[in-house]
DNA sequence: ACCGTCGCACGACTTGTTAG
DNA sequence: CTAACAAGTCGTGCGACGGT
């Protein structure tokens, strides 16, 4: 059913679903972030510093001293969630939820075992670690530094414990690459061309993309072209992989094949490399070819993201919310929120899949508390949602008598503020009469009194002088009531 | 140019689950 | 209780990178 979905939308609009839309300072970011050097990806912890000549395009970034810089899963990984959060359209959202398996298809394996859970969860946490300060271009022009993890919050399902593999996930994207995103500062993608390569291929193309985007005015395709000193491509585009010395090597063993598979892709027309003006180091050319001319038309003519809305709300529906539940349980329970490196077990997701059946999501706070509160009572040590089930009836009558009270309430209060008006009304009305009487000339006056007096006739004693006046308002009323305001 | 190292992906085997 | 299928575990080969 689900696949099928996908596929008939996947037929009617392709050029849609292979677009990928990546933040720009993001974008600039994760080419230094991610280190393509396996070997040496886990080892490297020192800060990375980027144009520090210019202050606005400054990048820090700070791995995590246990577990080092991202490596080339990281990358993957990364480009699958951007490729799942561009796929969600506009608005533009906080979170992006995930199965492991579809992640495992997104990231190109066929299979996943129980160890590629762990290599799934190492990942994350590397970038989750991975402090970033850049800055951002606000839409006013000005540039904000940000001090930041591309992705704050990290929420996990396991089947019980610890050890057990992942069974789905819900990361929160970083602010400022919202805020940016909003502001669209973002750089489309074909993301179709980029599963066709390597990491280090994934990299190099996003970053051409970007600059080959900014330099071509739409006219002159033969001329356009771009150049970057080969080391600087290593280290701001690669993550710090190795410098090699020769040409032939470079060629040869390092980059040579990613660039081809560019070159066959059709991305690009021509790359070389070749000795830098300076003199020292090697710069490298790159020329872009038919596919980046046919992919700038299609996406940068209406570069609106796609409205694909419906599987964002099916993802939170089913993956967010109910992780999200389970967590604020643990927290609830506990008294202290869960942890980057915690999970919850699938059992407490599958209940508050249940419970989410019946009460909203905004509801569930005010239910643990309830809840809670009963358990309390009979000295209940809950363990899991599954405890917290039984307190359900009892929720919904406690809700009904609340929303009944409240309703009872609610129209008390509203009879009582219209009794108010309406007294406010006649003790206004009467006012006003008497002001038109004083205002009459004495005739008319005379005429007023004389009715009043008749009125009151019937009257003894004290009652009588009161009854007149009444009378003299009433009569005055009757007579010029249409020089009075009328009720609202 | 060649080989050692390391992380990753894959497939074969094992364990778990559920329906009949 | 068991068969059938799905999911998890583990070992191994591969390929990329870097050192020699």
């Amino acid at each position: 059913m689900e696949t099928k979905q996908r596929n008939a939308h996947a037929t009617s609009e392709p050029h849609r679903i292979e677009k990928l839309y990546i933040e720009n300072t993001l974008l600039r970011i994760s080419g230094a972030l991610f280190c393509h050097d396996r070997k040496r990806a886990s080892s490297r912890t020192e800060e990375i510093k980027l144009n520090s000549s210019v202050s606005e395009k400054t990048i820090v970034i700070r791995p995590d001293p246990k577990l080092g810089q991202p490596g080339q899963l990281a990358h993957k990984i990364f480009i699958a969630l951007i490729k799942k959060h561009s796929d969600y359209g506009r608005p533009i959202r906080h979170e992006v939820s995930f199965t492991k398996r579809e992640l495992g298809r997104l990231i190109g394996r066929k299979e996943w075992g129980g160890r590629d859970s762990e290599q799934l969860s190492h990942a994350l946490l590397e970038i989750h670690y991975t402090f970033i300060k850049a800055h951002f271009k606000k839409s006013d022009g000005r540039h904000v530094e940000h001090s930041f993890n591309i992705f704050p919050e990290i929420v996990l399902e396991r089947r019980e414990f610890a050890s057990d593999p992942i069974e789905a996930c819900t990361i929160t994207l970083a602010e400022p690459i919202i805020a940016s995103l909003q502001d669209e500062h973002f750089t489309c993608l074909n993301h179709a061309l980029m599963m066709q390569l390597g990491t280090i291929g994934q990299a190099l193309y996003m970053r051409l993309f970007f600059h080959f985007a900014n330099l071509y005015d739409g006219r002159r395709r033969k001329i356009l072209s771009f150049e970057k000193r080969y080391d600087d491509i290593c280290n701001e585009w690669l993550g710090g992989l190795t410098i090699l010395k020769h040409k032939s090597k470079i060629i040869g063993e390092q980059l040579g094949q990613h660039l081809d598979q560019l070159l066959q892709a059709g991305f690009l027309s021509s790359h070389g490399v070749k000795k830098a003006k300076s003199g020292d180091g090697l710069v490298v050319n790159f020329r872009p070819g038919a596919a980046f001319f046919e992919d700038y038309e299609r996406f940068y003519r209406r570069r609106h993201q796609a409205e694909l809305q419906w599987e964002f709300h099916e993802d939170r529906r089913k993956i967010s919310e109910p992780l999200k539940v389970a967590y604020l349980f643990a927290e609830k329970r506990t008294g202290r929120p869960v942890d980057a490196t915690g999970f919850v077990p699938t059992k407490d997701v599958e209940t508050a899949k249940l419970l989410l059946a019946t009460l909203g999501f905004d509801e569930m706070s005010s239910f643990f508390d309830y809840a809670l509160a009963e358990t309390k009572k009979t000295n209940f040590d809950v363990q899991t949602l599954g405890g917290i089930k039984q307190y359900l009836p009892g929720y919904l009558a406690f809700r009904e008598r609340r929303a009944s009270n409240k309703a009872q309430e609610d129209a008390r209060k509203l009879r009582e503020q219209e009794e108010a008006r309406r007294a406010a009304y006649e003790h206004f009305r009467r006012r006003a009469a008497k002001d038109i009487f004083d205002t009459l000339p004495d005739h008319d006056k005379a005429v007023i009194d004389g009715l009043a007096e008749t009125y009151a006739a019937s009257f003894g004693g004290a009652l009588r002088g009161t009854m007149a006046e009444v009378g003299r308002i009433r009569f005055t009323i009757e007579r010029y009531g249409a020089r009075l305001k009328t009720f609202e």
